[in-house]
DNA sequence: GCGCGTACATTTATCTGATTAATTAGTCTT
DNA sequence: AAGACTAATTAATCAGATAAATGTACGCGC
Protein backbone atom coordinates (compact mmCIF):
# COMPACT_ATOMS: atom_id res chain seq x y z
CA UNK A 1 0.00 0.00 0.00
CA UNK A 2 1.02 3.58 -1.01
CA UNK A 3 1.00 5.84 1.34
CA UNK A 4 0.62 9.72 0.25
CA UNK A 5 1.44 12.64 1.41
CA UNK A 6 -1.69 14.21 1.88
CA UNK A 7 -3.08 11.23 3.92
CA UNK A 8 -0.62 12.10 6.66
CA UNK A 9 -1.34 15.69 7.42
CA UNK A 10 -3.38 14.38 10.33
CA UNK A 11 -1.14 12.21 12.54
CA UNK A 12 -2.89 8.97 14.10
CA UNK A 13 -4.64 10.93 16.76
CA UNK A 14 -6.31 13.37 14.32
CA UNK A 15 -3.94 16.12 15.13
CA UNK A 16 -2.49 18.14 12.56
CA UNK A 17 1.19 17.98 12.13
CA UNK A 18 3.39 20.63 12.35
CA UNK A 19 5.23 21.85 8.90
CA UNK A 20 4.25 22.30 5.25
CA UNK A 21 5.68 18.87 4.58
CA UNK A 22 6.74 15.12 5.70
CA UNK A 23 9.99 16.34 5.66
CA UNK A 24 9.00 19.19 8.56
CA UNK A 25 6.55 17.00 10.13
CA UNK A 26 9.10 14.58 10.91
CA UNK A 27 11.76 17.50 11.80
CA UNK A 28 9.54 18.24 14.28
CA UNK A 29 8.39 15.07 15.89
CA UNK A 30 12.26 14.22 15.98
CA UNK A 31 13.54 17.56 17.43
CA UNK A 32 10.34 17.39 20.32
CA UNK A 33 11.99 13.98 20.94
CA UNK A 34 15.33 14.45 21.37
CA UNK A 35 14.57 18.22 23.20
CA UNK A 36 12.32 16.18 25.54
CA UNK A 37 15.11 13.50 26.56
CA UNK A 38 13.54 10.91 25.27
CA UNK A 39 17.24 9.42 23.49
CA UNK A 40 18.71 9.14 26.78
CA UNK A 41 17.45 6.20 27.95
CA UNK A 42 17.36 4.39 24.10
CA UNK A 43 19.52 4.41 21.80
CA UNK A 44 18.78 6.93 18.42
CA UNK A 45 17.39 4.97 15.59
CA UNK A 46 19.15 3.54 12.78
CA UNK A 47 17.65 5.30 9.65
CA UNK A 48 16.01 2.50 8.07
CA UNK A 49 14.23 2.14 11.50
CA UNK A 50 13.16 6.07 11.91
CA UNK A 51 11.87 5.37 8.06
CA UNK A 52 9.78 2.19 9.06
CA UNK A 53 8.96 4.05 12.56
CA UNK A 54 7.06 7.26 10.84
CA UNK A 55 6.26 5.73 7.59
CA UNK A 56 8.64 7.94 5.55
CA UNK A 57 10.81 7.30 2.68
CA UNK A 58 14.49 7.45 3.61
CA UNK A 59 14.55 10.65 1.83
CA UNK A 60 12.67 12.16 4.30
CA UNK A 61 14.28 10.86 7.45
CA UNK A 62 17.71 11.85 5.88
CA UNK A 63 16.69 15.05 5.09
CA UNK A 64 14.28 15.64 8.39
CA UNK A 65 17.77 14.35 10.11
CA UNK A 66 20.53 16.46 8.10
CA UNK A 67 18.47 19.68 9.39
CA UNK A 68 18.70 18.63 12.94
CA UNK A 69 22.42 17.50 12.71
CA UNK A 70 22.77 21.73 11.07
CA UNK A 71 21.25 22.76 14.57
CA UNK A 72 23.41 20.79 16.42
CA UNK A 73 21.27 18.13 17.97
CA UNK A 74 22.49 15.07 15.95
CA UNK A 75 25.72 13.74 14.31
CA UNK A 76 25.67 11.19 11.84
CA UNK A 77 28.77 8.83 11.05
CA UNK A 78 28.54 5.49 9.04
CA UNK A 79 28.58 2.59 11.07
CA UNK A 80 28.21 4.31 14.21
CA UNK A 81 25.05 5.03 13.39
CA UNK A 82 22.71 8.94 14.27
CA UNK A 83 23.99 10.11 17.81
CA UNK A 84 22.25 12.41 19.95
CA UNK A 85 24.73 15.56 20.80
CA UNK A 86 25.50 17.27 24.20
CA UNK A 87 22.89 20.31 24.73
CA UNK A 88 26.49 22.19 24.64
CA UNK A 89 26.48 22.04 21.02
CA UNK A 90 22.23 22.79 20.52
CA UNK A 91 22.19 26.15 18.69
CA UNK A 92 19.79 27.68 21.70
CA UNK A 93 18.94 30.44 19.23
CA UNK A 94 17.50 28.53 16.42
CA UNK A 95 14.15 28.90 16.81
CA UNK A 96 12.70 25.74 16.76
CA UNK A 97 14.90 24.39 18.94
CA UNK A 98 13.54 27.50 21.55
CA UNK A 99 10.19 26.12 20.91
CA UNK A 100 10.88 22.36 21.11
CA UNK A 101 12.48 23.27 25.25
CA UNK A 102 9.54 25.14 25.92
CA UNK A 103 7.15 23.40 24.10
CA UNK A 104 8.30 20.15 26.61
CA UNK A 105 7.64 21.74 29.82
CA UNK A 106 7.44 25.11 31.50
CA UNK A 107 10.34 25.92 33.56
CA UNK A 108 11.17 28.57 36.15
CA UNK A 109 14.60 27.99 35.49
CA UNK A 110 14.75 28.51 31.78
CA UNK A 111 12.78 31.40 32.44
CA UNK A 112 15.34 32.96 34.84
CA UNK A 113 18.22 32.02 32.04
CA UNK A 114 16.27 34.01 29.30
CA UNK A 115 16.25 36.69 31.31
CA UNK A 116 19.93 36.58 32.50
CA UNK A 117 20.19 37.02 29.51
CA UNK A 118 17.77 39.83 27.98
CA UNK A 119 19.75 41.95 31.17
CA UNK A 120 22.58 41.38 29.17
CA UNK A 121 21.48 42.41 26.03
CA UNK A 122 18.71 44.63 26.06
CA UNK A 123 20.36 47.70 28.16
CA UNK A 124 22.95 47.76 25.42
CA UNK A 125 20.77 47.22 22.70
CA UNK A 126 19.40 50.86 24.05
CA UNK A 127 22.25 52.25 24.30
CA UNK A 128 23.08 51.31 21.01
CA UNK A 129 19.75 52.63 19.87
CA UNK A 130 20.57 55.71 21.41
CA UNK A 131 23.75 56.72 19.29
CA UNK A 132 22.98 54.81 16.04
CA UNK A 133 19.07 54.48 15.51
CA UNK A 134 18.26 56.17 12.74
CA UNK A 135 15.04 58.05 12.40
CA UNK A 136 12.50 54.39 11.25
CA UNK A 137 13.85 52.47 13.79
CA UNK A 138 13.41 54.95 16.47
CA UNK A 139 10.13 55.80 15.12
CA UNK A 140 9.28 51.67 15.38
CA UNK A 141 10.02 52.16 19.29
CA UNK A 142 7.50 55.09 19.65
CA UNK A 143 5.26 52.84 17.79
CA UNK A 144 5.17 50.14 20.87
CA UNK A 145 5.24 52.32 23.65
CA UNK A 146 1.81 54.09 21.93
CA UNK A 147 0.44 50.43 21.13
CA UNK A 148 1.27 50.27 24.64
CA UNK A 149 -0.69 52.90 25.39
CA UNK A 150 -3.31 51.71 23.21
CA UNK A 151 -3.42 48.53 24.58
CA UNK A 152 -4.23 50.02 28.44
CA UNK A 153 -7.54 51.81 27.11
CA UNK A 154 -8.22 48.05 25.77
CA UNK A 155 -7.62 49.13 21.90
CA UNK A 156 -4.73 46.85 21.22
CA UNK A 157 -2.94 43.36 23.22
CA UNK A 158 -1.02 44.44 25.89
CA UNK A 159 1.61 41.65 24.91
CA UNK A 160 1.95 41.86 21.25
CA UNK A 161 2.61 45.25 22.00
CA UNK A 162 5.46 44.91 24.43
CA UNK A 163 6.60 42.77 22.28
CA UNK A 164 6.76 45.39 19.70
CA UNK A 165 8.53 47.70 21.57
CA UNK A 166 11.28 45.30 22.56
CA UNK A 167 11.91 43.94 19.00
CA UNK A 168 12.12 47.53 17.72
CA UNK A 169 15.01 48.70 20.11
CA UNK A 170 16.90 45.25 18.88
CA UNK A 171 16.08 46.50 15.47
CA UNK A 172 17.41 50.21 16.41
CA UNK A 173 20.74 48.85 17.82
CA UNK A 174 21.42 48.18 14.06
CA UNK A 175 23.85 45.65 15.22
CA UNK A 176 22.44 42.30 13.18
CA UNK A 177 23.80 40.35 15.88
CA UNK A 178 21.37 41.86 18.55
CA UNK A 179 18.86 41.59 16.25
CA UNK A 180 18.85 38.18 16.37
CA UNK A 181 17.69 37.59 19.88
CA UNK A 182 14.18 38.99 18.67
CA UNK A 183 13.06 35.19 19.16
CA UNK A 184 14.70 34.77 22.67
CA UNK A 185 13.29 37.99 23.50
CA UNK A 186 9.80 37.41 21.96
CA UNK A 187 9.61 33.82 23.52
CA UNK A 188 10.85 34.93 26.99
CA UNK A 189 8.21 37.43 27.33
CA UNK A 190 5.47 34.69 26.15
CA UNK A 191 6.74 32.73 28.58
CA UNK A 192 6.86 35.77 31.10
CA UNK A 193 3.41 37.20 31.17
CA UNK A 194 1.88 33.63 31.91
CA UNK A 195 4.37 33.50 35.10
CA UNK A 196 4.82 36.88 36.38
CA UNK A 197 0.53 37.87 35.63
CA UNK A 198 -0.08 34.29 37.67
CA UNK A 199 2.26 35.67 40.76
CA UNK A 200 1.40 39.44 40.80
CA UNK A 201 -1.24 41.20 39.04
CA UNK A 202 0.90 43.18 37.48
CA UNK A 203 1.23 44.50 34.39
CA UNK A 204 4.34 45.43 32.36
CA UNK A 205 4.14 49.25 33.29
CA UNK A 206 3.90 51.59 30.43
CA UNK A 207 5.40 54.43 32.72
CA UNK A 208 8.62 52.49 32.72
CA UNK A 209 8.83 51.57 29.52
CA UNK A 210 8.38 55.31 28.18
CA UNK A 211 11.64 56.52 30.01
CA UNK A 212 13.70 53.88 27.94
CA UNK A 213 12.27 55.38 24.87
CA UNK A 214 12.69 58.88 26.17
CA UNK A 215 16.56 58.40 26.79
CA UNK A 216 16.92 56.73 23.26
CA UNK A 217 15.04 59.43 21.97
CA UNK A 218 17.37 62.07 23.62
CA UNK A 219 20.43 60.27 22.57
CA UNK A 220 21.32 59.47 25.61
CA UNK A 221 22.47 55.70 26.07
CA UNK A 222 23.83 56.00 29.49
CA UNK A 223 19.98 56.39 30.59
CA UNK A 224 18.63 54.06 28.06
CA UNK A 225 20.70 51.15 29.43
CA UNK A 226 20.24 52.18 32.63
CA UNK A 227 16.11 52.01 32.31
CA UNK A 228 16.20 49.11 30.51
CA UNK A 229 18.09 47.28 33.03
CA UNK A 230 15.44 49.04 35.64
CA UNK A 231 12.95 46.91 33.96
CA UNK A 232 14.44 43.50 32.96
CA UNK A 233 15.75 43.72 36.70
CA UNK A 234 12.18 43.96 37.95
CA UNK A 235 11.14 40.56 35.98
CA UNK A 236 14.41 38.89 37.56
CA UNK A 237 13.31 39.93 41.06
CA UNK A 238 10.11 38.75 40.40
CA UNK A 239 11.10 35.33 39.59
CA UNK A 240 13.62 34.88 41.89
CA UNK A 241 10.88 35.87 44.78
CA UNK A 242 9.28 33.31 43.23
CA UNK A 243 11.89 30.52 42.98
CA UNK A 244 12.78 31.42 46.66
CA UNK A 245 9.06 30.94 47.98
CA UNK A 246 8.95 27.72 46.33
CA UNK A 247 12.40 26.67 48.02
CA UNK B 1 31.76 7.68 -15.85
CA UNK B 2 30.78 7.21 -13.03
CA UNK B 3 32.38 9.83 -10.18
CA UNK B 4 33.44 8.15 -6.78
CA UNK B 5 33.38 10.12 -3.39
CA UNK B 6 37.05 8.95 -3.20
CA UNK B 7 38.15 10.94 -6.33
CA UNK B 8 36.44 14.34 -5.06
CA UNK B 9 38.62 14.93 -1.79
CA UNK B 10 40.78 17.19 -3.71
CA UNK B 11 38.79 20.10 -5.95
CA UNK B 12 40.28 20.55 -9.28
CA UNK B 13 42.71 22.87 -8.28
CA UNK B 14 44.14 20.10 -5.83
CA UNK B 15 43.01 21.69 -2.33
CA UNK B 16 41.22 19.68 0.04
CA UNK B 17 37.32 20.07 0.08
CA UNK B 18 36.10 21.28 3.53
CA UNK B 19 33.80 18.79 5.33
CA UNK B 20 33.87 14.96 5.46
CA UNK B 21 31.66 13.88 2.26
CA UNK B 22 29.68 15.42 -0.48
CA UNK B 23 26.76 16.53 1.20
CA UNK B 24 29.48 18.36 3.72
CA UNK B 25 31.30 19.93 0.97
CA UNK B 26 28.40 21.16 -1.02
CA UNK B 27 27.27 22.93 2.28
CA UNK B 28 30.64 24.80 2.67
CA UNK B 29 30.41 25.59 -1.20
CA UNK B 30 27.08 27.30 -1.32
CA UNK B 31 27.44 28.84 2.18
CA UNK B 32 30.26 30.86 1.09
CA UNK B 33 28.61 31.18 -2.12
CA UNK B 34 25.40 32.62 -0.93
CA UNK B 35 27.64 34.59 2.13
CA UNK B 36 29.89 36.23 -0.25
CA UNK B 37 26.47 37.33 -2.43
CA UNK B 38 26.91 35.16 -5.32
CA UNK B 39 23.12 35.12 -5.88
CA UNK B 40 22.00 38.47 -5.42
CA UNK B 41 22.63 39.06 -9.15
CA UNK B 42 21.77 35.33 -9.97
CA UNK B 43 18.56 33.68 -9.53
CA UNK B 44 19.62 30.69 -7.49
CA UNK B 45 19.49 27.55 -9.61
CA UNK B 46 16.97 24.66 -9.61
CA UNK B 47 17.82 21.38 -7.39
CA UNK B 48 18.45 19.89 -10.81
CA UNK B 49 20.74 22.26 -12.13
CA UNK B 50 23.20 22.87 -8.86
CA UNK B 51 23.55 18.81 -9.18
CA UNK B 52 24.30 18.84 -12.57
CA UNK B 53 26.95 21.87 -12.02
CA UNK B 54 28.90 20.03 -8.98
CA UNK B 55 28.60 16.98 -10.67
CA UNK B 56 26.63 15.53 -7.17
CA UNK B 57 23.46 13.65 -7.41
CA UNK B 58 19.93 15.13 -6.25
CA UNK B 59 20.06 13.66 -3.01
CA UNK B 60 23.23 15.05 -2.14
CA UNK B 61 21.80 18.77 -3.39
CA UNK B 62 18.41 18.47 -1.69
CA UNK B 63 20.38 17.43 2.12
CA UNK B 64 23.05 20.35 1.45
CA UNK B 65 19.68 22.38 0.51
CA UNK B 66 18.19 21.42 3.69
CA UNK B 67 21.01 22.22 5.82
CA UNK B 68 21.26 25.72 4.69
CA UNK B 69 17.42 26.17 5.59
CA UNK B 70 17.78 24.94 8.85
CA UNK B 71 20.70 27.66 9.01
CA UNK B 72 17.69 29.95 7.57
CA UNK B 73 20.14 31.39 4.64
CA UNK B 74 17.59 29.26 2.04
CA UNK B 75 13.53 28.82 1.39
CA UNK B 76 12.48 26.26 -1.20
CA UNK B 77 8.77 25.98 -2.40
CA UNK B 78 7.66 24.16 -5.27
CA UNK B 79 7.50 25.83 -8.43
CA UNK B 80 9.02 29.15 -6.97
CA UNK B 81 12.61 27.10 -6.66
CA UNK B 82 14.88 27.78 -3.85
CA UNK B 83 15.51 31.19 -2.97
CA UNK B 84 18.34 32.99 -0.96
CA UNK B 85 16.60 34.61 2.36
CA UNK B 86 17.59 38.24 3.63
CA UNK B 87 20.17 38.29 5.98
CA UNK B 88 18.16 39.20 9.10
CA UNK B 89 16.47 35.57 9.07
CA UNK B 90 19.84 33.95 8.86
CA UNK B 91 21.29 32.19 11.81
CA UNK B 92 24.61 34.48 12.74
CA UNK B 93 25.17 32.34 16.07
CA UNK B 94 25.87 28.97 13.93
CA UNK B 95 29.49 28.35 13.59
CA UNK B 96 29.30 27.74 9.58
CA UNK B 97 27.51 30.75 9.28
CA UNK B 98 29.86 32.74 11.22
CA UNK B 99 32.71 31.48 9.23
CA UNK B 100 31.32 31.70 5.76
CA UNK B 101 31.13 35.53 7.22
CA UNK B 102 34.05 35.75 7.70
CA UNK B 103 36.11 34.00 5.23
CA UNK B 104 34.37 36.14 2.72
CA UNK B 105 36.32 39.26 3.35
CA UNK B 106 37.93 40.77 6.51
CA UNK B 107 35.52 43.75 7.45
CA UNK B 108 36.06 46.27 10.34
CA UNK B 109 32.66 47.23 10.70
CA UNK B 110 32.13 43.53 11.31
CA UNK B 111 34.79 42.92 14.09
CA UNK B 112 33.44 46.17 15.67
CA UNK B 113 29.57 44.34 15.77
CA UNK B 114 31.34 41.12 17.44
CA UNK B 115 32.91 43.39 19.90
CA UNK B 116 29.86 45.57 20.68
CA UNK B 117 28.26 42.21 20.99
CA UNK B 118 30.75 40.77 23.58
CA UNK B 119 30.24 43.78 25.54
CA UNK B 120 27.04 42.88 26.25
CA UNK B 121 27.99 39.25 27.12
CA UNK B 122 31.20 39.16 28.68
CA UNK B 123 30.56 41.60 31.66
CA UNK B 124 27.40 39.97 32.58
CA UNK B 125 28.77 36.52 32.05
CA UNK B 126 31.58 37.24 34.36
CA UNK B 127 29.06 38.80 36.89
CA UNK B 128 26.77 35.32 36.64
CA UNK B 129 30.11 33.19 37.13
CA UNK B 130 30.69 35.68 40.19
CA UNK B 131 27.63 34.60 41.76
CA UNK B 132 26.98 31.08 40.44
CA UNK B 133 30.11 29.58 39.24
CA UNK B 134 31.39 26.20 40.97
CA UNK B 135 34.83 25.12 41.75
CA UNK B 136 35.55 23.30 38.47
CA UNK B 137 34.58 25.99 36.59
CA UNK B 138 36.48 28.79 38.49
CA UNK B 139 39.46 26.53 38.42
CA UNK B 140 39.50 26.44 34.30
CA UNK B 141 39.24 30.51 34.35
CA UNK B 142 42.21 30.59 36.78
CA UNK B 143 43.98 27.66 34.28
CA UNK B 144 43.20 30.21 31.38
CA UNK B 145 44.81 32.89 33.11
CA UNK B 146 47.83 30.86 34.12
CA UNK B 147 48.48 29.71 30.67
CA UNK B 148 48.84 33.98 29.73
CA UNK B 149 51.70 34.28 32.14
CA UNK B 150 53.04 31.82 30.74
CA UNK B 151 52.68 32.72 27.51
CA UNK B 152 53.84 35.79 28.18
CA UNK B 153 57.38 33.56 28.60
CA UNK B 154 56.69 31.89 25.52
CA UNK B 155 55.64 28.84 26.89
CA UNK B 156 51.92 29.12 25.75
CA UNK B 157 50.47 30.63 22.79
CA UNK B 158 48.93 34.03 23.90
CA UNK B 159 45.95 33.66 21.41
CA UNK B 160 45.18 30.23 22.47
CA UNK B 161 45.54 31.19 26.19
CA UNK B 162 43.59 34.42 25.85
CA UNK B 163 40.15 32.24 23.84
CA UNK B 164 40.72 29.94 26.77
CA UNK B 165 40.39 31.95 29.63
CA UNK B 166 37.14 34.24 28.35
CA UNK B 167 35.36 30.70 27.23
CA UNK B 168 36.08 29.55 31.20
CA UNK B 169 34.11 32.83 32.00
CA UNK B 170 31.44 31.99 29.45
CA UNK B 171 30.97 28.54 31.09
CA UNK B 172 31.26 29.23 34.66
CA UNK B 173 28.21 32.06 34.06
CA UNK B 174 25.90 28.16 34.57
CA UNK B 175 23.70 29.96 31.72
CA UNK B 176 23.79 27.80 28.68
CA UNK B 177 22.89 30.80 26.77
CA UNK B 178 26.13 32.62 27.18
CA UNK B 179 28.57 29.07 26.98
CA UNK B 180 26.23 29.45 22.80
CA UNK B 181 28.57 32.49 22.63
CA UNK B 182 32.25 30.69 22.83
CA UNK B 183 32.20 30.54 18.75
CA UNK B 184 31.69 34.30 18.36
CA UNK B 185 34.15 35.01 21.27
CA UNK B 186 37.00 33.00 19.70
CA UNK B 187 36.16 33.86 16.60
CA UNK B 188 36.25 37.57 17.15
CA UNK B 189 39.60 36.93 19.53
CA UNK B 190 41.19 35.00 16.56
CA UNK B 191 40.03 37.88 14.18
CA UNK B 192 41.02 40.50 16.52
CA UNK B 193 44.29 39.69 17.32
CA UNK B 194 44.98 40.19 13.33
CA UNK B 195 44.01 43.64 13.68
CA UNK B 196 44.82 45.16 16.92
CA UNK B 197 48.00 43.93 16.90
CA UNK B 198 48.91 45.81 13.58
CA UNK B 199 47.25 48.81 15.11
CA UNK B 200 49.33 48.65 17.92
CA UNK B 201 52.07 46.56 19.38
CA UNK B 202 49.83 46.00 21.79
CA UNK B 203 49.13 42.49 23.53
CA UNK B 204 46.15 41.90 25.66
CA UNK B 205 47.51 42.47 29.58
CA UNK B 206 47.49 40.13 31.66
CA UNK B 207 47.42 42.14 34.91
CA UNK B 208 43.69 43.80 33.35
CA UNK B 209 42.62 39.78 33.24
CA UNK B 210 43.81 39.13 36.37
CA UNK B 211 41.63 41.86 37.87
CA UNK B 212 38.50 39.71 36.45
CA UNK B 213 39.78 36.74 37.80
CA UNK B 214 40.25 38.00 41.11
CA UNK B 215 37.06 39.84 41.50
CA UNK B 216 35.12 36.47 40.30
CA UNK B 217 37.21 34.69 42.80
CA UNK B 218 36.17 36.84 45.32
CA UNK B 219 32.44 36.63 44.75
CA UNK B 220 32.08 40.49 43.81
CA UNK B 221 29.70 40.26 40.76
CA UNK B 222 29.79 44.19 40.49
CA UNK B 223 33.68 44.24 40.21
CA UNK B 224 33.49 41.37 37.75
CA UNK B 225 31.57 43.26 35.51
CA UNK B 226 33.04 46.63 35.18
CA UNK B 227 36.68 44.52 35.05
CA UNK B 228 35.68 43.07 32.29
CA UNK B 229 34.11 45.98 31.06
CA UNK B 230 36.79 47.95 30.97
CA UNK B 231 38.62 45.07 29.01
CA UNK B 232 36.60 44.72 25.82
CA UNK B 233 35.82 48.63 26.35
CA UNK B 234 39.30 49.21 25.09
CA UNK B 235 39.09 47.23 22.25
CA UNK B 236 36.39 48.92 21.09
CA UNK B 237 37.96 51.98 21.16
CA UNK B 238 40.93 50.91 20.15
CA UNK B 239 38.97 49.76 16.70
CA UNK B 240 37.00 52.96 17.01
CA UNK B 241 40.06 55.27 16.61
CA UNK B 242 41.40 52.79 13.61
CA UNK B 243 38.13 53.45 11.61
CA UNK B 244 38.34 57.04 12.62
CA UNK B 245 41.75 57.25 11.29
CA UNK B 246 40.50 55.68 7.97
CA UNK B 247 37.17 57.87 7.55
C1' DG C 1 -12.80 44.53 -21.48
C1' DC C 2 -12.95 42.12 -17.01
C1' DG C 3 -13.26 38.63 -13.71
C1' DC C 4 -13.04 33.85 -12.81
C1' DG C 5 -11.92 29.33 -13.13
C1' DT C 6 -9.51 25.65 -15.45
C1' DA C 7 -5.61 23.52 -17.79
C1' DC C 8 -0.79 23.40 -18.04
C1' DA C 9 4.00 23.75 -16.90
C1' DT C 10 7.63 23.91 -13.56
C1' DT C 11 9.89 22.79 -9.45
C1' DT C 12 10.21 20.72 -5.13
C1' DA C 13 8.69 16.49 -2.54
C1' DT C 14 8.58 11.68 -2.09
C1' DC C 15 9.39 6.87 -2.96
C1' DT C 16 12.16 2.81 -4.19
C1' DG C 17 16.03 -0.13 -4.60
C1' DA C 18 20.67 -0.75 -5.77
C1' DT C 19 25.54 0.31 -4.96
C1' DT C 20 29.52 2.43 -2.51
C1' DA C 21 32.21 4.11 1.34
C1' DA C 22 33.63 4.35 6.02
C1' DT C 23 34.37 2.39 10.28
C1' DT C 24 34.19 -0.85 13.92
C1' DA C 25 34.70 -5.47 15.75
C1' DG C 26 36.42 -9.72 15.33
C1' DT C 27 39.72 -13.15 13.72
C1' DC C 28 43.60 -14.89 12.17
C1' DT C 29 48.54 -14.86 11.56
C1' DT C 30 53.01 -14.37 13.01
C1' DA D 1 50.92 -9.67 21.95
C1' DA D 2 50.88 -6.96 17.91
C1' DG D 3 49.52 -6.25 13.60
C1' DA D 4 47.12 -7.40 9.35
C1' DC D 5 43.20 -9.19 7.17
C1' DT D 6 38.03 -10.09 7.07
C1' DA D 7 33.36 -9.39 7.92
C1' DA D 8 29.53 -6.85 9.21
C1' DT D 9 27.01 -2.66 9.84
C1' DT D 10 25.43 1.79 8.81
C1' DA D 11 25.42 6.04 6.55
C1' DA D 12 26.42 8.02 1.83
C1' DT D 13 25.46 8.21 -2.90
C1' DC D 14 23.30 7.32 -7.19
C1' DA D 15 19.40 6.80 -10.50
C1' DG D 16 14.93 7.40 -12.15
C1' DA D 17 10.08 7.29 -11.51
C1' DT D 18 5.90 9.39 -9.53
C1' DA D 19 3.29 12.84 -6.67
C1' DA D 20 2.18 17.28 -4.87
C1' DA D 21 2.23 22.16 -4.87
C1' DT D 22 1.86 26.42 -7.07
C1' DG D 23 2.40 30.10 -10.31
C1' DT D 24 1.10 31.30 -15.31
C1' DA D 25 -1.61 31.54 -19.10
C1' DC D 26 -5.42 30.70 -21.55
C1' DG D 27 -10.24 30.71 -22.52
C1' DC D 28 -14.84 31.15 -21.22
C1' DG D 29 -18.78 33.74 -19.93
C1' DC D 30 -20.63 38.15 -18.64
Amino acid sequence: MRILASELTLDGAGRPELGRNLTYGLLDNLGRAIVTGRFETEPFPTEAELAKQHNVSRSVTREAVKMLTAKGLLSARPRQGTVVQPTTSWNLFDTDVLRWLLERQFSVDLLKQFNQLRIAIEPEAAALAARFGDEAELRRITDGLERMEAAEKGLDDTLDADIAFHVAILRASSNPFYFQFRDVVTTALRTSIRFTNRIKGRTASVADHAAVRDAILARNPDAARTAMRDLIGDVLELIDEAEGAKA
